[in-house]
DNA sequence: AATATAAATTGATATAAGTCAAAGCTTTTA
DNA sequence: TAAAAGCTTTGACTTATATCAATTTATATT
């Protein structure tokens, strides 16, 4: 995916539309663990993630990451910050090599947006954004650890195959040590067993659902 | 503001669009305390606040609100339930009496958010609220409780004079024993005085600021 | 003004989760 | 395959904030 053309939210604009986004846009590839901004850098370009998984996480004043989302492509990144005229509120680094449109927002004309297709666009990966943060908020105001965790093997226990606990860890903004523990815990009452290959084996889906539900 | 043509979102409607738009709508007023949706109810509603104040919360297992915000008119409420097709996730409260125009989404036409201008609308919208969940977001998860207070005293503080501490608490996710104890240690560092009718006298905005930033 | 009701304060205690440190496992590297 | 590095587990301890209860102070009502 090396142009503008191929972004699904630019695909339906004309030709002179998509020739003047491409003066002000440019391809930039990332190493894995490269930051794309930081939490507080000032606004003024849109990211479109082409390839890659993205982070997002805040910074707390103990200096330790709070996980917010990781993006996959194809979607729209700093959009808020663009549209509202703000700071960045979260820092961005790849956890893998990527690729990402950059568009100079100050230079994207008004009338730009006022096509239909790229509104409805824009539109769904808003939506989608407020469902993302809708379920952050959910998660860090609403669950404790447990239900967390308890959520995380439900919704996500293909993951443990792959992730070390240390990184499950860290999205769930919980402590290895805790995690651990619960995981622990959740194993003596016999709601899941560990295999050898780190791989889960839920046998009491219904009790842990009721955890965080 | 009895019509429809009255709210900002549809002001640029075309007069057939605002017939249609009448036709799958109706406004409703409610008194302080009723319930517009209560989190976990199926979509179907898009609302638009026209009077009042709504407050936002969910409610965690204990059955403690968890504040998230309070609108105030004009705004567009529950469209993230309605474009995602999603239960609500968080209850609607008015906390005075109100005005809603209650809009039956499924009968709104795709082609209606083709208007450009409706389509700028919501999307100033939906940042907007991207923005809101953004806030939420950070307060609950990067600043203490200490940080919350300082914060608001900051930004908020001609709220003093209206609001009752536990009122206070509860927008700030804590408790009325918390705010307190937090008050009396900035009253001792003589960062504020509290005067006899509520009022806040912010003595050292720069080190309270220094707390939260 | 006297009383009743509501709100704020204070102290004691509880709790969930984080921190630190050591020991035991795995995985990677040489 | 041995050594090193990186994870995971476990225990002891700390910390921030909530909870519960009692008291004091404000506000509202008669």
């Amino acid at each position: 995916m090396d142009r503008v053309k191929d972004i699904p939210l630019f695909s339906n604009l004309s030709d002179i539309n998509l020739k003047a986004l491409e003066k002000i846009s440019r391809f930039k590839t990332y190493s894995c663990d490269e930051i794309v901004f930081y939490e507080g850098d000032g606004p003024g370009t849109l990211y479109v993630l082409t390839e890659g998984v993205l982070r997002l996480y805040k910074t707390d004043p103990k200096g330790n990451e709070v996980y917010i989302h990781q993006f996959t492509p194809i979607g729209l990144v700093g959009e808020l910050a663009c549209f509202e005229n703000m700071n960045y509120p979260a820092t961005a680094r790849f956890i893998t090599s990527g690729k990402i449109l950059k568009i100079d927002f100050k230079k994207l004309e008004i009338d730009f947006f006022k096509n239909p297709d790229v509104c409805m666009e824009i539109i769904k990966s808003l939506t989608k954004k407020i469902k993302i943060l809708s379920n952050v908020i959910h998660k860090e105001t609403i669950l404790t650890s447990e239900a967390k965790v308890a959520k995380f093997i439900i919704e996500n226990s293909e993951l443990f195959e792959t992730l070390k606990n240390t990184q499950i860890a860290s999205i769930l903004n919980i402590t290895p040590e805790t995690l651990s523990r619960t995981l622990t815990r959740f194993k003596k009452s016999n709601y899941i067993i560990i295999e050898k290959n780190h791989r889960i084996n839920t046998l009491d889906p219904i009790t842990l659902t009721s955890i965080f539900k």
